[in-house]
RNA sequence: GGCGCGGUAGCCAAGUGGUAAGGCCAGGGUCUGCAAAACCCUUAUUCGUGGGUUCGAUUCCCACCCGCGCCUCCA
């Protein structure tokens, strides 16, 4: 079965391939620079993450952009409030952004981009839809008039039409003709960064600016436009009407949105204090590639429930794969093949791969994991593995770990060498073998001590980092 | 009220019109000097409730109960 999506637009799983064949044009919707990003944020960029990488394995190119909205309400009051400039304020939290992008293994998009670095394309845009007569001013600030695009509602198929006309809804701060109105340009306020454009001194709406950058990027229809489920309206809606007005074409052919984390059961907030971010979770000791693990193996459209309990249940399952890898690289088999077997790791590929295909079903691709650890295990212990199995399965896991990439271990500052490990693994067998078991023992302790946990085999000792 | 999502074992969770994947936890066993790892066995006659369609439904339809999201801050 070929590659499919659940598409938000057309609310079907559909085949997906990128309009050229080749490369995939894509656009996500990155953070906005006012703080550190959370575990929620982290759940979504999880899920773009896999995408990205599954759609490689698929055979595709990428051409993926990410923005990073660096001015906005939020953003100018807190930098008001500190003391500097917008730059100076997102700065930090940018960098920390990307940090934690890296700690959680993410790939990099191809491109990064700034709201602040792309104005005059904003404008440029904002000037389009003026000249189709989409937009109009008010007390300075330019407007978009949806009354103007008739397939307003068609991602988020909310129907608007018991809203429309004379219910002049008086909830914001500006002054709009219409409730779905929004604004595309803010006029300058004292005291607040500006720009001047071709429409005006002042600043940017939120929505231009993913519609301004992504076109610029990725040309006026992309492949896939991804964001967390909160986006879909009013800000994907308002892109499209922004996108589509303009350029009279769709904006997007697939419109992907990742569901919400919660946290133990409950939604996610500062004030019930269970908001996380990355930095929390790892200075209490859970390392980077057992969150990644969690944020994986729920499928991205269900609500993903974040606990404590399931961070160590990720470790566990974590430990069992790394296990598995570690037994596949050092054991001994007899010489030869068994094809059964070869058959039973082809088998567990289609499945890994069929599971991914289902509009990245990590669940059912994780089972197909398990599923061959268990049976070669057995096998391994009847004998029945043979020595020509070994590549195989190693590509198996290979496979499964250029996705999840969960197996390598994050190592800790001060780490112990391996040659001072290794010289400790002497000893203590040297001691065992002499049945001095308190000494042994103890060198086992301390090595424990220091995460390195030992394994007895029959081919003789081997270490692994916890 | 509108739109949408979900309710599967102690927890997380996949799935299908033909009789319940996988992970974690728990108990028992094999192996070991003891461990560790690994493997085996055990743990849902049942998939929110009540109807209906069907030879057969967890899977389709209807109603209801419960939880949740969005409806101009939000991944």
């Amino acid at each position: 079965m070929a590659l499919r999506f659940y598409n938000t637009l057309t609310q079907q799983v559909q085949e997906f391939a990128p309009s050229d064949g080749k490369t995939v044009r894509m656009y996500t919707c990155g953070p906005t620079v006012y703080n550190f990003v959370h575990i929620g944020n982290l759940r979504t960029f999880t899920f773009q993450d896999l995408l990205r990488r599954w759609l490689r394995t698929s055979g595709f190119e990428l051409n993926h952009v990410m923005n990073i909205t660096d001015v906005e309400d939020k953003i100018i009051r807190s930098a008001t409030a500190a003391g500097q400039t917008i730059q100076q304020y997102t700065k930090p939290y940018e960098e920390a952004f990307l940090e934690d992008c890296k700690t959680l293994r993410f790939e990099k998009p191809e491109r990064i981009v700034r709201a602040t670095e792309h104005i005059p394309e904003m404008a440029e845009l904002i000037q389009k839809l003026t000249e189709k007569g989409l937009t109009y001013t008010s007390e300075g600030s330019v407007y978009y008039r949806i009354s103007g695009f008739k397939d307003y509602g068609k991602l988020s198929h909310n129907d608007f039409a018991g809203m429309r006309a004379g219910t002049r809804v008086d909830v914001d701060e500006y002054d709009k003709d219409d409730a779905r109105d929004f604004v595309l340009w803010k006029m300058k306020k004292d005291g607040e960064p500006s720009w001047q454009t071709s429409v005006g001194d002042g600043r940017p709406g939120w929505h231009i600016e993913c519609s301004a950058m992504a076109m610029k990027y990725l040309g006026e229809t992309l492949d896939i436009h991804a964001g967390g489920v909160d986006l879909v309206f009013p800000h994907h809606e308002n892109e499209i009407a922004q996108s589509e007005a303009a350029t009279g074409k769709p904006f997007a052919s697939f419109w992907l949105h990742s569901e919400h984390l919660i946290v133990e059961g409950q939604k996610m907030s500062k004030s019930l204090g269970n908001f996380y971010t990355l930095r929390d979770l790892i200075a209490k000791g859970y390392p980077p590639e057992i969150i990644r693990y969690l944020l994986t193996q729920v499928p991205y459209r269900n609500k993903l429930n974040f606990t404590f309990d399931g961070l160590k249940a990720a470790a566990a399952a974590i430990d069992r794969l790394r296990n598995y890898k570690l037994r596949l690289e050092t054991d001994k088999y007899p010489a030869g093949v068994n094809a059964e077997i070869e058959d039973r790791i082809a088998k567990a590929g289609a499945d890994f791969r069929g599971a991914m295909d289902d509009d990245l079903n990590t669940a059912g691709a994780l089972a197909a994991v398990f599923e061959l650890i268990r049976d070669t295990n057995t096998a391994m212990d009847g004998g029945e593995f043979k020595e020509g199995n070994r590549a195989s399965a190693l590509a198996f896991l290979k496979l499964f770990d250029s996705i999840f990439d969960v197996l390598e271990v994050t190592q800790a500052e001060g780490a112990v060498g391996d040659a001072e490990i290794d010289a400790m693994v002497a000893a203590r067998s040297a001691a065992k073998k002499a049945k001095d078991f308190v000494k042994s023992d103890a060198i086992r302790d301390e090595l424990l001590a220091k995460g390195i946990i030992l394994e007895d085999t029959k081919e003789g000792v081997r270490w692994k980092r916890k």
